[in-house]
DNA sequence: GATGAAAATGGTGATGT
DNA sequence: ACATCACCATTTTCATC
């Protein structure tokens, strides 16, 4: 992991198609030595996937709301069942007066309601605090 | 945005290097169908690019905290200011009794504490709230 | 590790239905 | 809007340094 793997990184986030002669002059590097240091960033997990980025509001996901939930039991292992809703997009184990932040995306408000309704029939879940977001000042790749 | 495209959409957000001859064959379409689906998926802004996902902890960024972040003035057009914190990887305005939420990635909690202090420094922030995240269930591409 | 070139593969565009 | 095909850029591998 040194400076060109970061470099490298900070190039396919913004655009993972480049080609690797393209990618190879940007770090000084020849095309095979650099789709060598991929594929090694690949191997080792630093990379972890390609994949596209979607805009939320084209399929249907325009509501962003976080929410934190409350809990009596332990829930340090149902991440499966949060899992399972398919409008969480992101599930964590928090320190603080709550246990769980969610990151929830749906439709409408309606549906937002809806997956509150689910959330509490996990076993332990207590209470929610839902927090809409009313405008997303940016969402980026983990800087390198 | 028929049944087709959200099939093409959540393959890709799984592997966004699948041939499309592949992506084709799993939709029922011939690869050149589903290089024209893809391409106008591009071109109306529901693919907003392609990029790799990163493991965090390998690039020193191990620490994972939310923050609403409270004020005093009207924050609404201050994203500039967030965004000029590389640590910080999302920011929204939300509704509720604080005005901004944040998501910060950092290696250590004392360089959390230095991404506060500088969230402080902009205008009409009077207040910080954090919460760390001890464990992440999962994070995943939002499901078309 | 990096290089450079050869071989395999998939992207891209034209044409026709 | 889709299928087929031909061409070319890119990926991928390998011998070499």
């Amino acid at each position: 992991m040194d400076d060109v793997d970061r470099q490298l990184l900070a190039i396919l986030q913004q655009d993972a198609l480049r080609p690797y002669a393209e990618l190879g002059q940007a770090v000084g590097l020849s095309a095979g030595a650099t789709h060598e240091r991929v594929r090694k960033l690949r191997e080792r997990g630093v990379i972890r996937r390609t994949t596209i980025e979607v805009d939320p509001a084209a399929i249907g996901r325009g509501v962003l709301a976080f929410v934190m939930v409350d809990s009596t039991k332990w829930v340090g292992d149902s991440g499966d069942q949060f899992s399972a809703i398919p409008e969480i997009q992101e599930a964590h184990v928090i320190a603080g007066s709550a246990s769980i932040l969610v990151k929830v995306r749906t439709s409408t408000t309606e549906q937002l309601q809806d997956v509150l309704r689910r959330m509490y029939a996990i076993e332990g879940v207590s209470g929610t605090q839902a927090t809409v977001v009313l405008e997303t000042f940016f969402e980026r790749p983990v800087a390198p």
